[in-house]
DNA sequence: ACCCAGAATGAATGAATGTTCATTCTTGAT
DNA sequence: ATCAAGAATGAACATTCATTCATTCTGGGT
């Protein structure tokens, strides 16, 4: 994927550098998309302006139409790289030729989707303001549901193996994987709205206890 | 709780009835209310507007700030309804003392929480575009947390009191509360935003094949 | 040293929105 | 029939926001 932590070469942004800089056009693309990701996080998708993705980004308002052609389609990239972000993590996961051990790979996918990451609150507040929209917007239904499935097949490719692998019986994996997903996202969403009930460490082990229940040689 | 369908003396809206209406101000709320949640799932909680709610209501914009003060207290008044909603309508079913039988109770649970009322599209957009801002808005937060805290107790209690009855082993109720909780959320959210991949048919296959590994004996 | 393609700026513009309030209208009590 | 209380209206206002574009500035090529 894209090298998302940007400002490498970067000057710090104090010190009164008010020195014009020209960057290429997909740096500055990715600098505005982190700064919009951080502006939904803090004041939520609703409230997010354009002088206020730019301010944050330290850049002027114009600059954002220049790149992306308007605040819709800014947004619109937003999610695209949350999305393939969060997904194209899991799918490298599930794939992963370089853990052979299949319960070992499970481990790896729940640390994953339930680890430093993605449950940073900037993280969820995007995901889940998206999916907020999404029943009256089609663009973001689209763009979830592309990379949703394919990794929703990976997901069940994965379980099929451990199923055949652990000869378990009276298991469906496409039903078990629907399952697994629909927890990971609620967990989530615990996380987000109350954080004070659901502890990190606890929403882990709610997900090792699913995956436990259906897999029980595999984990533990 | 209140009465949900409020036109029920009302008149038919068309035919020209442009002749003004005056009705008692708990009538009017609820009125307002219910167009607030219509607009939200048609055109996403930040496309909102008070014209647009007030049009959708068949009233004058003046209305609303007469009976909210403001959009935002419309907006949150509308949260703290489906809410109140939705948890008031989980939390009758469990403490359902006409039910006495715990399987079909449980049952009857799925059926709330997965059937007709609850996963219309329209309340589903409500409930998740408020989570979306809860990030951002406390308030959003406080009213969800508490009355899903309450949800949850009674949901542990029930879990409890099956858990006694089956003998079962091995099974947290708590944990298990929790990990239910979040499955049916995440479900609520794949059937919004991926209706495709989705169906409620397969949803609530799901949530029964999660009773049932925890509680065989009393689904199924 | 010079130049210019195009990256970056931000004041200006016009459209949209939340809120107010002077006015009109309805209804139930007298 | 009359009246007052207050429910309802919607034009007007002030604010905010997305977008534009004339202008400025930068840095690599010559």
């Amino acid at each position: 994927m894209t090298d998302a932590s940007s400002a490498v070469t970067e000057a710090l942004p104090e010190a009164g550098s008010k020195r014009r800089q020209i960057r290429p056009k997909a740096e500055r693309r990715q600098q505005l998309i982190d700064a919009t990701i951080r502006c939904i996080a803090q004041h939520g998708l609703s409230a997010v302006t354009m002088q206020m993705v730019t301010r944050e980004a330290g850049l002027s308002v114009g600059i954002a139409n220049l790149h992306f052609e308007s605040k819709d389609n800014l947004l619109k990239e937003t999610l695209r790289f949350v999305a393939e972000e969060y997904h194209g993590g899991q799918i490298d996961i599930m794939e992963g030729a370089d853990i052979p051990d299949l319960g070992e790979r499970l481990d790896a996918l729940l640390d994953f989707q339930l680890g430093r990451g993605v449950t940073q609150r900037q993280k969820m507040s995007v995901w889940f303001a998206y999916y907020g929209e999404a029943g009256a917007r089609p663009v973001y239904q689209k763009i979830v549901s592309t990379v949703d499935r394919l990794a929703a097949q990976k997901l069940e490719a994965l379980f099929t193996d451990i199923i055949r692998e652990g000869d378990y019986s009276g298991v469906d994996a496409r039903e078990l994987a629907t399952g697994y997903s629909a927890l990971i996202d609620g967990l989530h969403l615990g996380l987000l709205v109350t954080p004070r009930e659901l502890s990190k460490r606890r929403a882990r082990a709610v997900a090792r206890e699913f995956l436990r229940r259906a897999f029980p040689q595999h984990i533990h």
